[in-house]
DNA sequence: TTAGTATATGAACAGATGTTCAAATATAGT
DNA sequence: ACTATATTTGAACATCTGTTCATATACTAA
């Protein structure tokens, strides 16, 4: 037991605020349809009709699923008619998903 | 709708095999005390009973991460005596956990 | 061997999560 | 106004998940 080594890391820790974000952040990425959601839209900006297509599921099923993504601001909504078009909020998640996908084609 | 594009990233979307090992990845990141396990873990080389006095949990809560963590390739584990000292597996860890940081405190 | 310590494991329980279904809302065209 | 289409929402349900507790295993030192 090293004593001051733990105290250190424990006051270094980040506040509870930011650890339960981080993590609900990697949460919402870590459900495959959410992954697969996230993996179309960094080819294209979609819609629910189109990303229903695309995974086979119900409209009510991603409807749900876009608003956690939203909810935590990893895709932004814009609304054309009675389309929702859902795209990536920045090249910040893609880079964050595209790490993942390294890590786990290597690891496979 | 437009059928092409749709078809186009269908043909894309990674396999089942590799979508769920990404999902489950991500999501073994989505769980607060996993995330501050992983915090802890990029500051040092810890075993278990320093980690549980870190995080302030048990010691057999901690070994169930633990387990979790090193299924999906996330820790080692080294064993020296009868401690066992898990760290990052490698700097690609490190990297996702912290762009995921870096994501977390912009919009916070 | 014996006692003591560090981890690991399995079962069980409460709480969280994802999908479905039905219904509501919103927009466009007639 | 009415109809059709796109999306959203809420409740219900089954499944999954994290912790606790009790117990087991593994190693060290006497």
């Amino acid at each position: 037991m090293r004593e001051k080594l733990i105290k250190g890391i424990g006051k270094n820790m980040k506040e509870p605020e930011v650890v339960d974000k981080l993590a609900r952040t990697f949460s919402v990425l870590g459900d495959s349809t959410r992954t697969r959601i996230i993996f179309a839209l960094s080819e294209a900006e979609l819609c629910v009709a189109e990303l229903s297509v695309i995974l086979s599921m119900s409209h009510s099923a991603i409807s749900h699923q876009m608003r956690a993504l939203k909810d935590l601001d990893l895709v932004r909504c814009r609304k054309d008619g009675r389309n929702a078009y859902y795209s990536l909020i920045d090249r910040h998640i893609e880079n964050l998903f595209k790490e993942g996908l390294k890590h786990v084609l290597e690891k496979i």
